[in-house]
DNA sequence: AAAGCTTTCCCCACTTTTCCCCACTTTTAA
DNA sequence: TTAAAAGTGGGGAAAAGTGGGGAAAGCTTT
């Protein structure tokens, strides 16, 4: 399971190093279009199982087809390099506004891939409301 | 499986290459009238499994029959060529207003084609609400 | 039935992108 | 302080994508 941050570059190829802690897991991972534009990287066994929930919804529905469009038609299976790199395609780069400083962020069952600057804002968010937040959300400890 | 999205080009003649990634499961397919003014291809496997559904809903209802007007009169058989394109018939093409620049969704069992415009369109307009994404994703977790 | 025209298909050639490999720098660990 | 591992960058070969020429096939017209 993926905890911690790290900061790493994405090359003028798209090319992105995976924490190498993480590495083992992630020969084969898939990157989608996640919420509060960033990207999500799942390993290819945990997103097959979401990939499977959407695809089987009937398409004659205009919410299924467009949720399938943003989350299947939005990933990308990807695969390490010798060096422990993914490629990131252009439109989800350009989705989660990434330039060269990135960070990925390890949450449990997810990585997420964010653009430095806006990871930066949305975490000197986080941090002068938590006590907001945190009384916003049901018991976490209770269940 | 069919994941990702790839910008390809329609050339003078109508030829569009598959993405590379999907050429073995596709060397023969079918095209249809989709919805939402795209076009679907299926593998020639999975559209028999389509076609029978459309096709065994009642003809008493309208929706039904225009359904299966636009879905299975709409179709074509295609197959890739030496350089892994297949030809998209002119009715086809002004169907979903195709030029030059078209965008090729892969949705698990299909692939969209899209004009590369009425995609941005699109998408842009699902990414505004991302609560659709973010109930999909809860209701995963919980089976 | 032949000639003329269009359409389809096969092949080749060029350009762009991707992928593989090596090498250098920085960080971590012994 | 040295060695190993992690992260980064780039060159070159291979693959993917694109465009067009010309033969073959199919129609139409005379």
């Amino acid at each position: 399971m993926f905890v911690g941050q790290y900061s790493h570059n994405i090359d003028s190829k798209g090319r992105m190093a995976i924490p190498a802690k993480f590495r083992h897991e992630l020969k084969k991972a898939v990157v989608t279009k996640g919420l509060d534009n960033c990207l999500f990287l799942y390993t290819k066994k945990e997103w097959d199982k979401i990939a499977e929930d959407i695809a089987t919804r009937t398409f004659t529905k205009l919410n299924n087809r467009s949720l399938a469009r943003q989350m299947l038609a939005g990933a990308m299976e990807v695969e390490t390099d010798k060096q422990g790199r993914i490629i990131i395609p252009e439109y989800q780069r350009k989705f989660a506004g990434l330039n060269k400083n990135v960070i990925v962020a390890g949450l449990y069952n997810r990585l997420e891939i964010w653009d430095e600057e806006k990871w930066e804002k949305n975490i000197k968010y986080t941090e002068s409301n938590a006590n907001d937040i945190a009384e916003a959300l049901e018991n976490v400890s209770e269940k």
